[in-house]
DNA sequence: TTCGTAATCATGCAAGTGTATAATTAGGAA
DNA sequence: TTCCTAATTATACACTTGCATGATTACGAA
């Protein structure tokens, strides 16, 4: 008999594997990375669980690639920020940090996937090559912006003292970032990204809470 | 016959407790929270895996309290610093961040640890609140110290801006904490304490410098 | 000494895990 | 149309997991 139904469709690679990622993405936001089996991971994607063999070399493979996606993801959605704001160095600074203190930055899932990441970086030399990647994408975009700021400043700055910064506006937009998402409750909202704003104010000597006016 | 050699020997029920909690800690430090099963404590601790059961309601227990007592060894060994050092709020504060800062606070197991526990925060109620519970008390702990150092230099404060300042304060040193655990060789030695006097200082606007020669 | 009991152990179980394998089947090529 | 092949499924396997159970046994009390 011809078939009325086909039991599945064939569908690209790439297709395939960007479905994977964000059903499994999807699932450790919802429920922690524990939750993220083989099996619930395929039926979310409405597949069978042999896809996850057959796209991916394993289990742990998969769970790499969705990392490198939902990091890369989120300093692009910061990035998007400095970029869509206007030229002057000192908003797209501020917007930069806003944009990393705020939702869907800011999100309890985010952080619990990086959180799950930052275990695996200990023993594993490629995950550690992965956090190493983005860390420095994500401080050098911010030491570029830094740099900005203070020329249009007329502050004149060392490479080293440049650096410094870098790693301490870093480290405070980290530090809120990962307590907001843990701890959503004990921060009002715009709390953390009017405390950013004036923290890396601070740390480079510059008010940026003019140019800070959220969206 | 008389027994030649004992089986097992009985033992307080709180040095169990510990001893359960230790295989745990140098467990999770050494192989990640995954590695960290019901039989791998029990083998470390030498006793057979019932021991979790009788002295934890279960497993999920056990972890917890092992999160607990690593964490509360954290802010004891950082406000040890603190205490040690002369009465001088300045110097207090600086000791403080310094202690936060260095080894055996910086620690590579440490942070690994505490970024174990941190994926569980997500979906379990109790180490929820236990998270909740180190958080808050690490940083009123910082908010003191800022007061006393504010007070001090005779700058007043509201409790909304000192609120502020124990965030921002707490957020840098948590950041740099981090980094410096997970990535020990992208800085230099005595490089994370120097950065975070100075930042903790800018956002202060009080010079830390001075009292953070450190020891 | 004897005995009771709580601490400790040894074993088993049901559920869930990642992975391997072979059978299906969609969809293009000949 | 007819095949061929790779995508997809269905199923099973070996192993690990946390937890329960019942048998031991150390050790203080009587």
């Amino acid at each position: 008999m011809s078939d009325s139904t086909p039991k599945f469709k064939r569908e690209p690679a790439e297709h395939r594997r960007e479905a994977l990622i964000k059903a499994t993405l999807s699932l450790i936001a919802e429920k922690g990375v524990q939750a993220a089996t083989v099996r619930a991971i395929a039926a979310r994607a409405d597949v069978s669980q042999g896809m996850i063999r057959h796209h991916f070399s394993s289990k742990e493979d998969l769970i790499t690639a969705a990392y490198e996606h939902h990091m890369d993801r989120l300093t692009d959605l910061t990035s998007a920020f400095a970029e869509g704001d206007c030229s002057a160095p000192v908003a797209r600074l501020a917007a930069f940090v806003v944009g990393s203190l705020t939702p869907p930055v800011v999100d309890a899932g985010s952080v619990s996937l990086w959180a799950g990441f930052l275990t695996k970086v200990h023993d594993d030399a490629q995950m550690r090559e992965s956090h190493k990647r983005t860390y420095y994408n994500f401080r050098n975009r911010l030491e570029a912006l830094i740099a900005a700021v203070l020329k249009d400043a007329g502050q004149p700055t060392t490479a080293q003292e440049l650096r410094h910064l870098a790693i301490a506006c870093n480290a405070v937009i980290d530090g809120l970032w990962m307590e907001g998402g843990v701890l959503p409750s004990a921060f009002a909202p715009d709390e953390l990204s009017e405390i950013g704003i004036r923290s890396v104010g601070a740390l480079l000597g510059i008010d940026l809470t003019k140019a800070g006016q959220q969206t």
